[in-house]
DNA sequence: CCGTTAAGGCGACTAAAATCGCGTTAGCGC
DNA sequence: GCGCTAACGCGATTTTAGTCGCCTTAACGG
């Protein structure tokens, strides 16, 4: 088992070749990694961040959060149980660094071609995402790990920052089309937007449908327009 | 160690003499524990879950969500281990319990005069509570247990439902003041307001503070009077 | 009162999580 | 190429979490 995942990740990493030269994704990835004092970052412990990575997120896919542990992740992965210890501490570093990577995606929010469409086209992806149990566990996860591990509420707040920033795009054009009466805290609007979904689905615990995706949408715009976003 | 604790608890609850005749908080607290199958709620199996509850309350406050395990709350409390595992299944049934006698008390919504006073100051005091260490960490800790446990997560949502239906006065309220324009659906708007505080706090792990509070409740004054919450 | 029996106490036991020391491998600079 | 050494593999060990069987205690009904 644990020789069958080994193989099989180092068969899709390179089929087979020399390791060096051409990594340039694997550099961009490894970048990330580099700390002051860090050292070799190179293409043995690249190879393994991605099979304990891949093998955390399918293990979270498969059987929930509850069910990951840092031996299932191991025996997964073909990375010995120490290493993970050594490199990650625990669970919480996993779900942390595996947060981080999957920041580095090319995410880029909607364009519907109104405030209104563009945030409620936001929320209703969202909403998918956080409900989809591959994508969605991820970040659930961190967010119930944030509570115990002060790495992941970094981790956390770090990714927010960033989708955020991101969507902060979504406002600059309703502004260039006038559909907001002054300039407005771009990044409030749209938390403000946001708020409520994952309010219910993980605060409240209710059942959430695209309809309050939209009301949370409608509400933040009719919020922008009143004015209590300017700036 | 466990006898110090065992005896300390013994004489808080009542000094010397027959333990039966004139229960009466006791009761009360107790006729909630009967379920249906369940016999015997009697004074020791009362005392014991106090003394078990009022330790996952204070270890929680003194140690944080991350040292909460059930030896620990075992030794404070003077209760063993195994009566523990037996009656609450481990740490995330005595954090839904815990949740579930702290909604017994008498929380009231405040009353300002005016809708906007009234959700500024609920999000002032929502805020207040979830960053106090020693109310707000039961919250916090049952929301994060939510992500893995069922039992938490109906705590939890049952929990949410209790504080939202008291706080439905405040819009019936404002209707009766006209400061609506319709019938809006109170516990939607109670929920937008609220929303942004849980945000910031669990989610995106910003800084919170009370602009941020009485911003929230602006908007979802500003969302209701645009009639996004019309029924 | 007194018999019945839930509920709790107790410590040993099993299982799982986490750590350690040491040998091996493979990046990286030269 | 070729050392050097960071990073990983490996199995044993320690620590912590959770379970079990048996005995004791004390509610509750009569």
């Amino acid at each position: 088992m644990s020789r069958l995942t080994s193989d099989q990740h180092a068969s899709d990493q390179r089929a087979s070749s020399r390791p060096a030269p051409e990594a340039s994704a694997v550099d961009a990835a490894v970048a990330r990694h580099r700390r002051p004092g860090s050292q070799r970052p190179g293409g043995r412990t690249a190879r393994v961040r991605a099979a304990v990575l891949d093998a955390t997120l399918s293990a979270l896919a498969e059987h929930g959060y509850a069910a990951l542990t840092v031996d299932v992740v191991a025996a997964r992965s073909g990375v010995h149980k120490a290493t993970i210890y050594r490199r990650w501490g625990g669970v919480d570093g996993l779900l942390a660094d595996a947060l981080e990577r999957a920041a580095q995606d090319d995410w880029r929010p909607p364009d519907t071609g109104s405030l209104t469409g563009d945030l409620r086209a936001l929320n209703r992806v969202l909403l998918a995402d956080l409900t989809d149990p591959h994508q969605g566990a991820v970040p659930a996860a961190v967010i119930s790990a944030a509570f115990q591990s002060p790495r992941a509420a970094e981790a956390l707040h770090a990714f927010y920052i960033d989708r955020y920033r991101r969507c902060a795009v979504i406002v600059e054009r309703a502004m260039a089309r006038g559909e907001l009466p002054a300039v407005v805290d771009g990044d409030e609007l749209l938390r403000f937007a946001t708020a409520p979904v994952f309010h219910r689905l993980f605060i409240t615990r209710d059942v959430v449908d695209t309809a309050l995706a939209d009301r949370a949408a409608d509400a933040a715009v009719a919020a922008a327009q009143a004015g209590v976003f300017t700036l």
